[in-house]
Formats: structure tokens, sequence, C-alpha cells
DNA sequence: ATAGTTTTGTTAATAAAATAACATTGTTTT
DNA sequence: AAAACAATGTTATTTTATTAACAAAACTAT
């Protein structure tokens, strides 16, 4: 098991390394690399090397092999179904964003109480009431849900997405989820992400 | 300086503790805490000792107090002044989500291309076109951006940005940006987060 | 009042992440 | 062919973050 910001970063190298394959050559140095992301060829390189793949010397990583081997990695080549709970402005902003990029990971179907957003196709997204939500996990074999829905709800629906067998959860909502251990909880709260810019700033102006 | 994990919770703290005040007791428990936010009693404890803030032995924290404390800390009592770059869904949900909170934070403007969402009000922000970026940022004294636009123009938006005085910069694009040492820059990437959430996913069912 | 309990505050130990150091290998140059 | 160079791969060190351990204080019960 991969420490979680190598993860991370794994997930960033594909990301660049998609677009560079496109244009320039068949090989990247890992100082090449790192700069398109500002990180150190030195972390680059450690990577890699977690991931067992081997570059040659003189000449770097071959940038398709390298691809190949993250993406085997990360989704195992398998595919892996999604659904989205909220398909609000957010709901919205991430199915947009994601489909855009070429993943292993599809968003399969949203969920909504809002009754105008309901059976119609949104952002690309088949929505279904949450009602639904049991036969359509159970339809779709979805091992991960995106929760981008408001807070008083939030944990009833994780207590019914964890009984109809979602493995993984990225909570976009601000109150903490209560889940089994042996369920994945992901969380990113926006407004703690600006206090934290907020607090930098200040802390730097000040030196 | 704090380190940049307790300055994230510190932020988490202080939103439970508001929601804590209106309808519980004056003092709280390092566990009660916590147990609120899945955390651990000492990281709380920890994390308190670090603001210098002290509780009563017994008793616990005044949950006024520790939230006073806290504020102190994170914003040190200032108003400040953030913008918003891109009014996509992205750029509204943060905005929407971002004024439901109390916070000395404030977003006084957004910023568009699309001149049908320019000198408009949207989702409570005045939004003007990108080209006046400078002149507003001038008259609001903003030093915190959030970039909610689309990838191509957002080191030219950014160098902009960096020129005019901003300190800070929430970054939601996937692409990674070039700043001056002396500003802030925090990344966030749906992407990264969601495939994060599939591989450890891919892991733990495959013990 | 004394012993026991509960909670804070702080130091010590451990774990995770990043960085540095360096050995190795293939390429180029002379 | 030998020396210099430039890149990878890996081990060692340092830094950052978390967890554990425990002393001190304040309340409770006997």
């Amino acid at each position: 098991m991969l420490p979680e910001k190598t993860v991370e970063r794994l997930s960033m190298y594909r990301r660049v390394l998609q677009t560079y394959q496109d244009n320039k050559s068949e090989f990247i140095y890992s100082h090449e690399l790192a700069s398109l992301l500002h990180l150190t060829p030195v972390q680059v390189r450690r990577d890699i090397m977690l991931i067992g793949y081997t570059g040659t010397q003189r000449k770097g990583y071959s940038v398709r092999e390298l691809i190949e081997k993250i993406s085997q990695i990360l989704d195992g080549g398998a595919q892996i179904n999604a659904v989205i709970v909220g398909m609000g402005h957010l709901g919205k902003a991430i199915t947009n964003y994601f489909n855009s990029k070429r993943s292993k990971i599809e968003i399969v179907a949203a969920f909504e109480n809002d009754a105008t957003k309901i059976n119609r196709i949104i952002s690309g997204i088949k929505s279904y009431h949450t009602d639904s939500l049991e036969t359509i996990l159970e339809d779709t074999h979805a091992t991960i849900a995106i929760l981008s829905l408001s807070p008083p709800e939030a944990q009833d629906i994780t207590d019914r997405l964890v009984f109809a067998g979602i493995k993984g959860i990225l909570n976009f909502t601000s109150i903490p989820l209560n889940v089994p251990e042996d369920v994945f909880l992901e969380n990113y709260d926006m407004v703690t992400s600006i206090e934290k810019v907020a607090y930098f700033v200040k802390e730097k102006i000040k030196k």
C-alpha cells in the first residue's frame, strides 16, 4: 500500500504526462516531470521507485510506459463506477470537470431530491430521486460516492450508501461523517482551505 | 507559525464550536470536541496548547473563549477580503457555501469573461469583467484570490493577480501555477481526490 | 481530610513524509 | 580506452505530524 501523498502525486503525474505525450518527446527526465508540477526530481524518482517502474539511465522514463504503470497501480485496469449525491452547483462543477478527463473512473448516476432535477440528464449524468439510491447502486455496481449535498441529510445518505455497498466516499459537506472502518473517507472543506490561506498570508506578511 | 494541519483543524474546531455554542453547555471537554470531529482528545489538547489557550481542569474549555482565541489566531480580528475568478458552477458553489458561514473573510468581487455574467450580482457577489481586475483589486484591498476558472487562462490571471498585490491563492484548476515565493499557494484538485479514494478502496478490498 | 478520579498540559516516543547523500550505470568527450 | 558527466535507484537523514505517557490540578466520595 502506497503512502497517501505518493498516490496523490501519481494522479498528477499521469495527468501531466497525458498532455505531455501528445506533443513532446517519447521520454521524460525526472527533473522535467518535477518542474512541470513544481516538485523536486528526487521526489519524482522516489515515487516512481515505489511503484516499481524503472526508467533507463541517461534517457529518463518512457512516457507511455510510465502512464501505463501508473494506471495499473491507480485503477488496476478495471473500470470503477461512482455516483454523485447532490446536483447543485458543486455537483455540476464536479461532473463537468470530471467528464472532460480521461479516466477509468466513471460517474454513472446522480441523486437529487429536487423534483425539477429528477429523471433528467444533467451535465451528462442521469439524475435519479434519492429514494431509488439502493436500486441504482445495485444495478450500477458503483463503489464510490461523491457527496455534494446540503449538510442536514449527509449522515442519513451516508448510512444508506454504506449499507448499499459503497466502499469509498469523497465528502464535500462541512459535517464530519461517521463511517465504518472498512469504508475509505476523504473529506474536503472549502472554508477550511480558504481560512488556511488567510492564516498563512497573515503570517507571511507579519514577517 | 503553526503547523499546517493544526491550522486546518483550528478552522474545523471553530465551526463545530459555533454550532455547539448555540444549544449546549458553556464548557466543552477535549474528548467531546474530538468526537465531534472524529479526532483524538490528545490531538485537540495539543492543538489548543499550541495556540496558547488554556482551559480549566476538570471543567474543560470555555466555548466562547476558545472560539475567540481561535479567531484571534486565524484572522487576527481583521477583516480579510477575497476575490473569486471564474463564476461557473464551481464559483457559484463556493460563494453560496461561503456566504452562509460566519467568517472574517469576505468575498468582495467576482471576475468573469462571459458577457452575460458581467456587472450583475451572482450568488450575492458583484461580478466584473476580467479586464477591470487591477482596478477592483486596488479598490477592495483584497489579499486572497480563489481560482475557479478554466485552465488555459489560469497562469495569465495568476500573474496579474500577483502583480496587483494578491498574497494568497486557492487554486481549483488542474494546472500547476507559478507564483513568487512570498505568495501562499494552496492547490485542490478534485480528480486527484477521487482517484485517491478509488486507489484506497481497491487496496482495502484486496486485503 | 484523605484517597481516588477525571481532566488538562506537556514532554517523550513513534510514524509518515520529504530531503539529502551517494553509489551505479550508461553516454559523451578527449 | 579512460575520464568526465548526467541521469537513475536506493539508502540515510531530517523534518513534520501523530500518538503515547505521565505529572499536576481540581473535584468527588468516603
